[in-house]
Parts: C-alpha cells; sequence; structure tokens
DNA sequence: TATCTTTCCGGGAACGTTACCGGGAAGGTT
DNA sequence: AACCTTCCCGGTAACGTTCCCGGAAAGATA
C-alpha cells in the first residue's frame, strides 16, 4: 500500500537522501559507481517519486485543468484531444472537470483545480456572468477560455466568430427560401447571446422580424427534445431549425423522425461544429465549421505560452466560421 | 501568483497555524469568536487550502486516474462521463490520459499517475501482454479495468462478454445469408481476440471456413479507410464487414460512400457499442448493445469501494450484449 | 483557598522531496 | 611540506498542511 520513498532507495543503496536525489535527477557530483548502485536499489524497490513532494517544493504541478461542460459531447472531446496532443509532449498531465452547463459546478470545478495547485487552466465558460473567470483572475493563475468567449473581452480565449456563426445560419436559411426560423439555443452563455445577435440581426435586415417566441433556450436539465417537442406543438411551424451545436441538431432530427416529420422537406435543420458524423446522418447535416480541433491545439500552446513566460501578454484567437451545406437544409 | 497560505490566515486574524487549521476544519476546540475571525481573514485572503500538502500529509490525494484509448471515441466519451458521474458526488478529482493503443504511452500514463499518487486507477487497456496491470499490481493501487478484459483473468473488470459479442455479430450475418464477411479488428488487445474467437468459432460451426486474411486487424497509427481501402483493392469482395466497434464501422462506411458502395446492397456493415448516433446514421447502423454507459458507472463503484475498504475482495462485471438490428444489414 | 475540570490555544513533528552549503579525501602544484 | 583544486558526499532547511500533546486561563467544587 504505501510506497517505497527515497530514504528507502538511499538506504538500501548505502547513501545519503541527497545522494540518492542527485542521482536519480541525474544530477552532477555523483560518481558512476554510485549513481549505479542508487538506480539499481530504486528498481528493485519500485521506486516511485512522489509529485506531491516535489509540487510542494517547486512550486509547480506539471498539471493542467481543463473545464468543458461535458465530454459526451464530441465538440469537447474533440478539443480535449486536442488540449492533450499539445501538452502530452510538455508531459503534463490533465485533470478533467465538468461543468454541465451549471455556473456552480463551474465553479466549484475552478475551485478544486485551485486546491490542486494546477499550474493552468483551461476553460470552457457557461455562465454569462463571468464569476468563475473574475475567481481566476484573483487567484492569478493562468488561464484561457476555448469554444466561448466570456463578456469580459481582455480575456485569452481561442473562439470561433459567433456573431459571424450566427449570421451565416440565417443568411443561409433565408436563401434558401425560409421564412419561419426556430433558433434552440444553449443558456446562458455569452457566446450563445453572441450567435443569437448575429442570427436576429440578420433575419432583421432582410425583413424578417420574429418574435421572441422564435428563440427558445435549452435551460440545465432540459433536453433537446422536450424543448423541441413544446414548440411543434403548440403549432409554432417553423420550416427551418437552426441549433446552437450539431449535437443538438442531432438531437432535433430525432425527435423530428419520432414523429414522422420529413428533413429537410418538411423542415429543414442545420447545427453548428461540423461535427465528423454529420455528413454520414440522414440527411446528411448541413454546418458551420468552426476549426474545432484548432481550438484545443490553439489554446493549450497559448497556455504554454502563459505558464512559461509570466508576461502579462495577452492573446486572443478568432477563428472564422465557414458555411458547410449539406442536405438538411 | 503565490497563494496565500494558512500562515498568512493566521497571521491576519491573530492566532497560530493551528488554531487557523482547526477553524477552517470545522474541529473542535476553537471559540466561535477566533472561528469567526479566522473565516473572515481567509475570505478577505481569498485563502485556498494546498491539496498538495494536505495529500502529502494524509496519504489521500481524493484523485482518480483514468485511462481509455482515446477521448474522440464517443464509447469512452461516455465511459469517462458516468465514471465522472459517480465519482463527483464523492468528490473526487479525474486525471484523464490516453494511450492511443499504443502499449508504451500507456505504460507511461500508468506511471505519471502513480506519481501523482492517484487514490486509485480506471484502465481500458490496450496491450495483450499485461505489462500495465502488472505494474499496477506491484504497485498496490486499487484498480479497475474497463470496457477490455485483459488476459489476467482474477483481476477487477466492468466488460461486455467478447466471445458472445463475435459469435451474435457472426451469427446475424449468417442469418442474413452473408458467406464472405470482413472483420476489420482493433489490434492486441485482448477483448479483440476473444471477439475474434467468437466470430470465428460460429462461422465454422456454420460451415464457413474462412482463411486468416478475412480478419484485418487496425495497427497503431493506420486507419480504417486505408486497412478497408486495401481490402477493396486488393478483391477480396466480402458482402458484409463487421468492426470492432460503431467508431470504426462509421469510418468504415465513410469510405465505401466514397467510392460508390451501395449499403447494405452490396456491403452490409455493423458494429458493436450501440453508440446514440447509430440510429441516426445513412443508413442506420446495426450494431451490439454493450451497456456503455454502464460500464463506466460500474467500474467507478467497485473503484470506490476498493478504496474505501481495503479488503481484497475482488468483483468482475460480465456484461450481456444485445443485437441492435438496424438498416445496415 | 486549594484542587480539579473545562475551554481554548500554541509548539512541534511529520508527510517526501530538492537546493544550498559545508566538509573530507584525493590528487596536483609550488 | 604546505597549499589549492577537484570530486563526492551528507546535513539541513524549506515547501504547506494536520494532528498530537502540553499548557494557560477561567470556572466549578471541595
Amino acid at each position: 500500500m504505501t510506497h517505497s520513498k527515497l530514504r528507502d532507495v538511499a538506504e538500501r543503496s548505502g547513501v545519503s537522501i541527497s545522494t540518492a536525489s542527485r542521482a536519480l535527477n541525474n544530477r552532477a557530483d555523483v560518481s558512476p559507481a554510485t549513481r549505479a548502485r542508487v538506480l539499481r536499489a530504486a528498481e528493485e524497490l519500485g521506486y516511485v517519486p512522489s509529485s506531491l513532494a516535489k509540487g510542494l517544493w517547486s512550486g509547480s504541478t506539471k498539471t493542467v485543468g481543463v473545464v468543458v461542460t461535458t465530454i459526451s459531447n464530441p465538440f469537447y472531446a474533440n478539443v480535449v484531444t486536442g488540449i492533450e496532443s499539445v501538452l502530452d509532449r510538455e508531459a503534463y498531465n490533465i485533470v478533467l472537470n465538468s461543468s454541465h452547463e451549471d455556473p456552480m459546478r463551474e465553479l466549484r470545478a475552478v475551485r478544486l483545480l485551485l486546491e490542486q495547485r494546477v499550474d493552468g487552466i483551461i476553460l470552457a465558460p457557461v455562465a454569462s456572468e463571468p464569476t468563475a473567470v473574475e475567481y481566476l483572475e484573483k487567484n492569478k493563475v493562468p488561464y484561457v477560455l476555448v469554444g466561448r468567449r466570456a463578456r469580459n473581452v481582455e480575456v485569452d480565449h481561442v473562439v470561433c466568430d459567433d456573431y459571424s456563426i450566427g449570421a451565416l445560419a440565417a443568411e443561409h436559411l433565408i436563401k434558401r427560401g425560409h421564412k419561419r426560423i426556430l433558433f434552440i439555443n444553449s443558456s446562458q452563455n455569452y457566446s450563445a447571446q453572441l450567435r443569437q445577435e448575429g442570427f436576429c440581426q440578420t433575419l432583421l435586415e432582410a425583413g424578417i422580424d420574429q418574435g421572441p417566441e422564435w428563440v427558445r433556450p435549452v435551460r440545465i436539465g432540459q433536453r433537446v427534445e422536450e424543448v423541441l417537442g413544446a414548440v411543434l406543438d403548440e403549432g409554432l411551424n417553423p420550416t427551418a431549425i437552426f441549433c446552437f451545436c450539431d449535437q443538438m441538431a442531432i438531437d432535433a432530427m430525432r425527435e423530428l423522425k419520432r414523429r414522422g416529420v420529413r428533413i429537410p422537406d418538411d423542415i429543414a435543420v442545420m447545427g453548428v461544429d461540423n461535427l465528423s458524423v454529420g455528413e454520414m446522418l440522414d440527411p446528411p447535416l448541413t454546418t458551420i465549421d468552426v476549426q474545432n480541433s484548432q481550438m484545443g491545439i490553439g489554446s493549450a500552446q497559448i497556455l504554454l505560452r502563459k505558464m512559461q513566460q509570466h508576461d502579462g501578454y495577452s492573446e486572443q484567437i478568432n477563428l472564422v466560421p465557414r458555411l458547410v451545406e449539406r442536405a438538411s437544409t
């Protein structure tokens, strides 16, 4: 149960703790003979150094915290994979937390990560009120936002231009001749608000003035199927549905199919994220590419720089969205 | 940059470090007045206790390591989500590592987790040689295997019966009248071998004696598209393809579509895992349900028990696979 | 008043590791 | 022979926290 420690290695090889430490860390001031003895003793004991003690001493844990809404959404799975691919090379470990779109859980996750003394944090913020971000700011921990923007603009982030996403979607659906377009949005987070602005503004400019009932947020604990079902039951009769992300679009498609609604003949559906599975769906899903995996990679690279050189240099990357037309619209 | 510590809180509230510690941990032997003073000082300083120091003292980090092949595969994303849902309630943190089907990376991941002094490990083993498992065994860390079995049978695990999976698939495809069935398998891991046994044995019993060229492993760094492409180019002419998992089945479908092959008219496709997106594909994917999310939940529950009571009691869960027939076969 | 509880608090050791510093032994230089 | 390097090595403090133990002050009992 209890791991063997440096002192055990030292005793077994007949040297002091300091010497054992130097030998294991390839420091100078150790003769080849004793170094060999120490290494062999460590091997025999199955010695595994404690990152806890190291971290306590050095002030760095070689660990990065990542907070997303849920890893079940392939979008965030890809983001995390991207982050991992960058941090792995630098021997950083990743501590994963999920907020499930709940600001309280987000705050709790950040708090736990700070207790763990992670060297940095990558966060996909859920709250429109930047409480978690403020908390991070106060604690002076290097951090980067990913996928979603925070209201506070000078914060480092890697996102895709949200206003353009909303505008692009509206533009496309208008061009397809739609006049009654439902927007099933995420709730709370600032990116959702920006997409909504871009979406509604573009509709207005095209002379389509829909009431607020045409934008439906999916709140915590709610499922897309419920929200969409309610809309259809109350007879809003949309000809097209724009969803906050592909995952939600897929859920919407499932509900539509269940009800026997034909896509896109009766109702068109589009999403955002360009998940790779989108092209394999029935029908293939029209979406907006947001350079998904680049987000993870980019945010990790920025965080690496911030952790290594502590200049206050700020970096914000706004990726350009691109429409991907397929058969669902 | 540098966090405020317990000593800072103590000084600011005019008490000793011991008293500050007791006050913050709701211990007795602190007067209400001083407790309030300490709490206020901690609040004002934005004090965040260090899990490092706590862990060093207590021997527990309230942290669990999880090693999967890649979180990009929704199967493992669901497993991790299940694990998370259980461990979150007990305030455990999760350290995530990916092996990418590479035994060396798997071993490195386990090693890193041990250095971090995680309280337990959940592993989806990649190697058929149980080196990582042996390493875990030697270090006496509580651990559970998930999703894949190890050759060593007395190890705790939560898996779906692999032999049955292979048999079920073969049975189904035979019933559909197929005689030339390609198996695109994973490589190395023991579960893959068991599925292959079940698959081939069932074919043999049905009088179908295919050569070894009908089972194709996808090796590290290889893509399903390449392997399948090579098979088709060499003119093996299968009428059905059974894939190790849905993710691979989707990749296979993509390649088939790219080549203009009709599914299932020219070639039928089936997978394993019953990912939720399967029913939305074109065509909907025949698959085998393996109680995906139950795996994560179950493994986390077992691990929790092992971490809390250190009896050597061993637990192995073999879930029952279930065929899900859809239009792709 | 003397003794005994009770209540509250502080000192110190320990968890496992690393860096700093000082010192002994061996060998080379004047 | 005296001194100076060079090469190795060990002791010690420190990282931030918790628990154990001892002790002071105040109140209760004789």
